[in-house]
DNA sequence: TCAACTTTGTGCATGGCTTCACAAACGTCT
DNA sequence: AGACGTTTGTGAAGCCATGCACAAAGTTGA
C-alpha cells in the first residue's frame, strides 16, 4: 500500500479547512524553539478541541509519539506536504484597483509556496506600471503562451460585473485554481475550484449576531409582549 | 407570541451564511425590475439547491405564495431585517496600511447598513491622512468616548504581531464584533464575536485541492503501485 | 364553481462532522 | 525488567446540515 495517507485517503473539507491555521501556529512555535507539543497545547492555541485536532492530524498519518506529543518541526513538514506546500504556486492577479495592490503587496504570499508572476488589468491607467516589481499587463496577454509563465492559481480582485468574463478567460487559460474577492457567484466547469473571500457577507454575519446581542440584552420589545 | 419567527426562532448558522448572498441576488433581480422568483430560479442563481433555498427561507418565516413565488422586494427586505440591516452599523478600521486603505475605499461598505466612522493607526506617518474624507487618528483615542462616535463592528487590518492587542483595546473599548484580516488566532472574552478573514489561508486550501487534481490526472505514482 | 397545474413549506432519511471515552503505545523511574 | 503516568489514535455516539418527496395551498382558465 501506500506510503502516505495523504494521497490515499479523503480529506474531509473541514480538516483541509483547518490545516493552515495548525501549520500558522506549528511555524510560530518552531521559530521559538519549542521541540515538541501535545495535541492538548497545540488544540488550545488554535483554538479548537485536542481530539478534533488528533483526528484532524490523524488524516494525515500517524506522526504523533504517545505519551509524549508531537515533534513540530516533523509535524509542520508533514501537513506542508499534505497542502502541497512543498511545491510552489505560481499566483496571477487580476485588477490592480485598491485591493490588487494591497493583495499583490501583501507579505502572506512570498512566505511559503505562494508567488506573485503576473498582474493583469485593462486600465489604460494601470498597465505598464510596476507593483513589487512586477509589471501591470492587458489582460489579454494571458492568452499568449509565451508571454505568461505557467499559473496555478487566479485571483479575481474586479469590480462584481468584470468577474465572470475574467473568470471565464481564466478557465480559458486552463486554471483550475480560482480565488474571488469580487462580490459575485462565479459559474465555472466542473473539475474548477472557485474560493469566494467577501468582505460585505463577513460584515453582515457580524451585523446579524450583532443585532442578537442587541436584542436579548436590552430591549426586547416586540418578542415579550406576546 | 411573537410576530417575528426571525426573532423567535434560533436560525442555524449555515443558514446565516447565506443569507447575504440571497441578500445580493435579490437585490440584483430588483434592480432589473424582476417582480418574484421561485425558489427554483433563485436558488439556480446563487448556486444552491432549491430545497435548501426554501428551508432556509422557512427559518425566517412564510414569505412565499404557493403556486407563484417570492415577491423580490418583500422577501429582500425580511432577510435584511432578519439580518439586522435595516439599521445603521457603524465600523472602525485599525491599520491603515495597504490592506486598511483598500478596505476603507472598498464600495461595499457604503451600499448598505454600513458606514465607515473612524480609522485608526498609530504610524506617525499615517496619523491625519484623510481617506473617504475621515482623518486617521492614532488608536489611544478609542478610549475617548468624547472623541469618537459610537462604534459597532472592529476591522483588524494590522500586521499579526499588533492583532491581540488591537483586539484587547476594541473590546475594552465595548466593541463586541470584530473582523480580522489578521493572520492570528484571537482570544476574546465570551459574547465576543470574531470573523477571519485570511488570504493565505484560502490560497492553501486551493493548492491543495490543486495538487489533488496534479495526482489525480498525470503522474499518481506511488499511489497506484500498491 | 371546479378542475388542473404550479410551487411552497416541511417531515423524514441520509451523510458528514464533532465530541466522548478508552485501549494501545510510549517514555520514565526505580 | 517492570510498574506507572502520560498522550495518542480511533471506535462509537450524538448532532447538525443537506437532500428527497409530498401534502397543503395558492393561481389560472373554463
Amino acid at each position: 500500500m501506500s506510503a502516505d495517507p495523504a494521497l490515499r485517503r479523503e480529506i474531509p473539507d473541514a480538516t483541509v479547512a483547518r490545516l493552515p491555521e495548525y501549520l500558522r501556529t506549528l511555524s510560530r512555535l518552531a521559530e521559538d524553539g519549542v521541540p515538541s507539543v501535545s495535541s492538548e497545547e497545540l488544540a488550545a492555541a488554535v483554538g479548537v478541541r485536542s481530539a478534533q485536532l488528533r483526528k484532524d492530524l490523524s488524516h494525515l498519518g500517524s506522526y504523533g509519539v504517545r505519551g509524549v506529543g508531537y515533534d513540530v518541526e516533523t509535524l509542520a513538514l508533514e501537513i506542508s506536504r499534505a497542502l502541497g506546500l512543498t511545491e510552489d504556486w505560481p499566483v496571477a492577479i487580476v485588477g490592480m484597483g485598491n485591493l490588487g495592490h494591497a493583495l499583490a503587496s501583501y507579505s502572506g504570499f512570498v512566505t511559503k509556496g505562494f508567488r506573485i508572476v503576473a498582474l493583469f488589468d485593462d486600465d489604460p491607467a494601470l498597465v505598464g506600471e510596476r507593483v513589487v516589481d512586477i509589471a501591470i499587463r492587458p489582460l489579454a496577454e494571458l492568452d499568449d503562451k509565451h508571454a505568461v509563465d505557467p499559473i496555478s492559481i487566479g485571483v479575481i480582485a474586479t469590480p462584481a460585473q468584470a468577474a465572470q468574463a475574467v473568470c471565464d478567460r481564466l478557465v480559458g487559460a486552463g486554471i483550475s485554481s480560482i480565488l474571488n474577492f469580487a462580490p459575485a457567484v462565479l459559474s465555472v466547469p466542473a473539475g474548477v475550484d472557485v474560493r469566494r473571500v467577501d468582505l460585505s457577507t463577513e460584515l453582515q454575519i457580524l451585523a446579524f449576531h450583532a443585532q442578537r446581542k442587541a436584542l436579548a440584552a436590552g430591549h426586547l420589545g416586540t418578542a415579550v409582549v406576546s
